[in-house]
DNA sequence: GCATCTGAATCCATATTTCGAACTTAGCGT
DNA sequence: ACGCTAAGTTCGAAATATGGATTCAGATGC
């Protein structure tokens, strides 16, 4: 996902407008500063107004705001539940588009830990069932591991090119 | 990364303090709506000023702070270029750092086309020199992919968990 | 029934950020 | 010297965030 072409890599015009930008869209729904705290609250388990509200430290109406506007977008659900002998409440639950995020989340993790902490944070990302270390990586369709500097893009077939 | 433990699906507080954790560090940098889609720019090699602005529609005095703050955090550099006829100007280019964000662009675009458009975006991730189209995947630490559904989190042995 | 407690949310006044447009600067070509 | 242009800066108006007080709704206790 570098230039095409290193020995051109000066690019006036992005290779397609950023309203067809499927990052861009992502950006809109999950790129402010509370979404993405919203978003490791609820991996970590963390599913109740308040508590979350204890967690990071939000406003009252921002949580509130988010949270509408993430169960809007699909990504958390109010899932009804109740504790022995205490009323129903309920809690924003992760859906399956929500959870999916996983990988995005544990791409940034790892980057924050190499580039910004400078060593391995206080969470391990492990397989459930073996126990092993996870990471997030390039991947081909052969199931090859790439680095990110063998990464560049192509305009799919099909689309035109709007860069002038 | 989902919780660790399904039949207590509650969890009153976060295994670690966002000060502590390395995602609320690296939305802290790259978390607002504007910062992604600079980096974007980036990767696609829109690298100059005017041609960003022209990109994104953003304001002047926007650009300017993001651009300046990417720097002062290491993820965009200026480096000076002239083209034929011309005076010496700036670009703004990604570091090392910044283009280790690829892992993180890549799935979130991808997760993107899964859940937003539910398709194919207009742009391909492929590999410079095989042509293969890349993913950016779960992998455990003998190289075997592994799904989202399996990932969970462990407290890394040595941190003490500040839940109370 | 009635007061009380608590999680969840809204309201409101203030502070910060963003927006859009106009203005400034620096270096090049004529 | 003059105009041109990319790259910033500045500034008032609009939008958004913040922190605190208030409201609301359901469950419990009396």
């Amino acid at each position: 996902m570098s230039n095409p072409d290193p020995s051109s890599p000066l690019r006036r015009r992005a290779p397609i407008p950023k309203e067809a930008c499927a990052l861009a869209m992502a950006a809109e729904e999950i790129g402010d500063r509370w979404s993405l705290l919203i978003l490791r609250e609820a991996f970590y388990g963390v599913m109740r107004y308040d508590d979350i509200r204890a967690d990071l430290d939000i406003p009252r109406s921002v949580l509130s705001d988010r949270l509408a506007r993430l169960v809007a977008r699909g990504c958390l659900e109010k899932r009804p539940y109740r504790e022995a002998g205490d009323r129903t409440r309920y809690a924003y639950a992760l859906t399956h588009k929500g959870r999916d995020l996983a990988t995005v989340l544990i791409a940034l993790t790892q980057w924050s830990e190499t580039h910004i902490i400078g060593g391995p944070g206080p969470v391990d990302i492990i397989d459930r069932t073996t126990g092993r270390p996870i990471t997030a990586m390039l991947v081909d369709d052969a199931d090859q591991i790439v680095t990110v500097a063998d990464a560049t893009w192509r305009q799919r077939p099909g689309t035109n090119d709007t860069t002038s």
